[in-house]
DNA sequence: TATAAGGTGTTAGTGA
DNA sequence: TCACTAACACCTT
């Protein structure tokens, strides 16, 4: 079998004893947590109840005496179980104080329901809206992700050897504290212990709907499921499917990709082997399973007459189980704005369907179909149908099973459980990691108020209306083209700020009246010399990991397996690193702190400003930077090594060499640049005919323009480069006037953001398509691609499926032909009006 | 139960 | 009619 194959190579490591923890949940009916464990040798889940005995609890500053006097609702609650006191670190006073612990019988009685106990206490719960199946891993220590031994009711970690070599690449000489030495121990288990191969179930289904386009709602789940495709690692291929009078055609029984196709008369026996599969496995995935697939079957089975207790799917207020195992429903995921960006490096950008996501990430995507579902041959059904469960397989199996070992990874760097990885954003990510290291620390979780209460607001104005303070600097880019173009940036500035000025929510505006002299520049703050912050310490540990041990491992390690682990463990890492900063700067986040993310920005500031100083000074010509990088014309590699010397040892920032281009265009404009390697590949920032709304034809003549710029070597070929440049955009604009585009290429393609009847404001010329459409009968949902023309009508704009060719506006056309060119043309110094003289004349001519 | 701010460009809407 | 601002989408760091 494959699986067991694929174990192998770690079969040492996972003996019969060994799970790895992927959840853990309360179950109301024993009142107790439960462990939910895989085990890599069978391939099986198991279920452990709570071995602590551990119960949910909050805080109060108020005495027990106070709480039996004057708060005896609480002693007569019927959830209350007993009172304890316990001291706790103030963070924000550093100092101890005594708190008293109220215990509860169940997570609801502390908060939850109606009357329970943190409603009564108000303004003096603390740590009161912890989730209670988070509160239990704090409490407990279980990491999310790490392998554990079983034995006996008893749940041990299991030993992961870390080497001394790799803790020396963190511990530099005269940092050798016994205490650091043991916590960098303990990370590097995380980061290193084996990741086993999972067996999985991806499921999809199928659901007859009377009107072709509609999809059927789940909670009234009216119309038969009339298809179920699963597909799973241990190589089932399988679709299920419900014999219908309507349909003719072959029952075949075989695809011709090996999937097996088996008929049922009788829906009620279609699902009862729906829910043995779903039974049989440890983890099921699905595309959209939450909110769709899962709620189906089970409202649907409580329609054909299944018992509750015969349903293995619980649905929660936003998502979906199947009992006693897992559910990872990969929409979520992949539309998670973080893994976007960070893990995927941004390579599927309209996200949302399977079919966008499956074709960037995979290379192909769904099948296409003309004939409604419903209306499809059994064939045509269970291929089409078969199709989805294999992609969302699929989507966890490429590059060597990547997505299951970064959610396993970012589950042991946050301490946050599978359900919630798949489910939550990066701030409950950072919210996990950080909750966790306060309770192992015994740190009081300080209440938001409290923050903005100590820490106050922000100090400094923003230049964007409507943001809350000062951000980074972007220098003025000089207009035009440069040779022999160096760019310098910072390794993740603000995170090395972060790290190396000690800022955490306790650091900055600290306690102490001898730290106040330890200003930060640009603000009125201050930063804590007696104190390491606690969120400084984690950010600056995790960027050192990924800089000084994965990084290098990740280009350096021979071994094919092992080089791929330490890519994605270095990816992980990313994912906290860059957001670390942000969080800080977020309301919605619980440990919001204002006066942390302004100072962080503030820091970037002084770096930028600094080296922009010094560069002068060393004769260096700065044509542009933005943020944390620095563009320097025709520099000597002496005049370099002097700057990155100076950030190394007066800000203690590293400064790389980022990019080298053969040249650089710039138009004047900030974020908008065009830079040629020396091999000729082209670096495009910020201009029009790069961006996504942007209609085809436009984006064809911009890729023109720039096949004919890449192939620019000395400053002398340019005069020839801009003669071809003027000539295909004049071919391009005789083109639109004679009307020799399809309405596809002239359609430009915006994003509804929000849904349509809150556009309230403005309507945007988008939102005016989407209403015609919508009167035409077709729906339109939030996220929604709105394909239209600019016509020459009142209204100016025409979805496309209602335009004509001879409608649309080519001044407009011309107006969008213009800024793109332009921006290019510019920095060429040309201007656009010359070449629209060029085409006055030929056309008049 | 949305990590941040700084930009460019288009259009809608407003008030003199 | 015109100058200005707000709203919106998308991009860069």
């Amino acid at each position: 079998m494959e699986n067991m194959a694929e174990i192998s190579a770690d079969r040492e490591f996972f003996d019969d004893n060994t799970y790895i923890l992927l959840t853990v949940r309360y179950y109301g009916d024993r009142r107790k947590a439960a462990l939910l464990l895989y085990n890599p040798l069978t391939g099986g889940i198991e279920k452990i109840y709570d071995p602590y005995n551990h119960k949910p609890y909050f805080l109060t500053d108020l005495s027990p005496e106070e709480i039996v006097d004057r708060h005896s609702d609480i002693i007569l609650h019927r959830g209350f179980d007993h009172l304890e006191v316990v001291e706790k670190y103030h963070a924000l006073l550093d100092r101890k104080i005594s708190m008293t612990k109220i215990v509860a019988r169940d997570p609801l009685s502390v908060g939850g329901s109606r009357n329970s106990m943190r409603d009564i206490l108000r303004d003096h719960a603390w740590e009161a809206h912890i989730k209670y199946h988070n509160c239990y891993i704090y409490d407990t220590g279980l990491i999310p992700g790490m392998p554990y031994i079983v034995k006996n009711g008893q749940i041990i970690l299991k030993k992961v050897e870390v080497s001394d070599d790799l803790i020396k690449k963190i511990v530099h000489a005269g940092a050798k504290r016994e205490a650091f030495i043991k916590e960098i121990r303990e990370w590097l288990q995380l980061l290193q212990a084996p990741i086993p191969r999972f067996r999985r179930l991806a499921l999809d289904i199928e659901v007859f709907s009377p009107v072709p386009d509609r999809i059927p709602s789940p909670s009234e789940a009216k119309y038969e499921v009339i298809a179920v495709s699963l597909a799973a690692s241990d190589g089932l291929r399988k679709v299920l499917l419900l014999e219908r009078e309507e349909i003719g055609g072959e029952k075949v029984t075989n695809l011709d990709n090996g999937v097996e196709v088996e008929y049922f008369n009788d829906e009620h026996v279609l699902f009862k082997k729906v829910f043995y599969y779903l039974e049989r496995y440890p983890i099921i995935l699905t595309f959209n399973g939450d909110n769709f697939d899962l709620p189906y079957l089970k409202h649907r089975a409580t329609k054909l007459g299944f018992k509750e207790e015969e349903i293995p799917i619980v649905l929660g207020r936003d998502e979906a189980y199947v009992k006693d195992r897992i559910h990872v429903d990969l929409y979520r995921f992949f539309n998670n704005k973080a893994m976007q960006v960070y893990a995927f490096d941004n390579r599927y950008r309209e996200a949302r369907t399977l079919d966008t996501i499956s074709k960037a990430l995979l290379g192909e995507g769904k099948i296409e179909h003309l004939k409604a579902i419903s209306e499809m041959s059994y064939k045509e059904l269970a291929e089409y149908s078969f199709r989805d469960s294999e992609l969302t397989l699929k989507l966890t199996m490429f590059d060597d099973d990547l997505v299951m070992k970064l959610i396993i990874l970012l589950m042991r760097i946050s301490k946050t459980t599978i359900d919630d990885i798949t489910r939550t954003g990066i701030s409950a990510w950072i919210k996990n990691m950080l909750y966790f290291e306060h309770r192992k620390k015994n740190y009081l979780i300080p209440r938001p108020e409290e923050l903005t209460r100590y820490k106050g607001d922000t100090a400094t104005k923003a230049i964007i209306k409507g943001k809350k303070y000062l951000g980074a600097i972007v220098i003025d880019p000089i207009p035009g083209v440069f040779f022999n173009v160096t760019v310098l940036d910072f390794a993740s500035l603000y995170p090395s700020v972060i790290k190396q000025w000690n800022l955490s929510y306790e650091t900055v505006r600290c306690p102490h009246m001898d730290c106040r002299d330890n200003r930060i520049p640009g603000t009125p703050h201050w930063v804590c010399r007696k104190k390491v912050g606690l969120s400084s310490f984690i950010v600056g540990l995790l960027r050192d990991f990924r800089v000084y041990i994965y990084k290098v491992l990740a280009k350096k390690e021979p071994d094919l397996r092992l080089r791929r682990q330490y890519d994605v463990v270095q990816r992980a890492l990313k994912v906290f690193i860059n957001a670390s900063y942000g969080v800080f700067g977020a309301e919605t986040f619980p440990l919001y702190c204002p006066p942390v993310a302004e100072s962080t920005t503030a820091l970037g500031r002084h770096a930028i400003i600094s080296s922009l100083k010094k560069a002068t000074e060393l004769n260096l010509v700065i044509l542009y930077g933005d943020t944390d990088s620095l563009f320097i014309w025709n520099p000597s590699p002496e005049q370099i090594n002097r700057l990155i010397e100076w950030s190394e040892k007066k800000l203690g920032i590293d400064l790389d060499i980022d990019k080298r281009y053969k040249w650089v265009a710039f138009s004047g404009r900030k974020k908008n640049y065009l830079g040629i390697y020396p091999d000729g590949r082209v670096d495009i920032k910020g201009l029009v005919g790069k961006k996504r709304n942007t209609p085809e034809f436009v984006k064809q003549l911009f890729s023109n323009i720039i096949s004919i710029l890449s192939k620019v070597n000395r400053i002398e070929q340019l005069d020839r480069a801009r003669d071809d440049i003027r000539k295909i955009t004049h071919e391009n604009y005789l083109k639109l006037r004679n009307r020799l585009f399809t309405l596809d290429e002239l359609a430009f393609r915006v994003t509804l953001t929000k849904s349509l009847n809150s556009y309230i404001k403005t309507t945007p010329q988008h939102v005016k398509a989407a209403r015609q459409l919508e009167k035409f009968g077709k729906r339109i949902e939030v996220g929604d691609v709105i394909s239209f023309v600019k016509t020459r009508d009142t209204e100016g704009v025409k979805a496309i499926q209602l335009a004509r060719i001879d409608e649309i506006d080519d001044e407009k056309y011309l107006e969008y032909i213009r800024t793109t060119t332009e921006q290019i043309l510019e920095a060429l110094g040309i201007h656009f009006d010359e070449i629209m003289g060029y085409v006055q004349t030929k056309i008049f001519s």
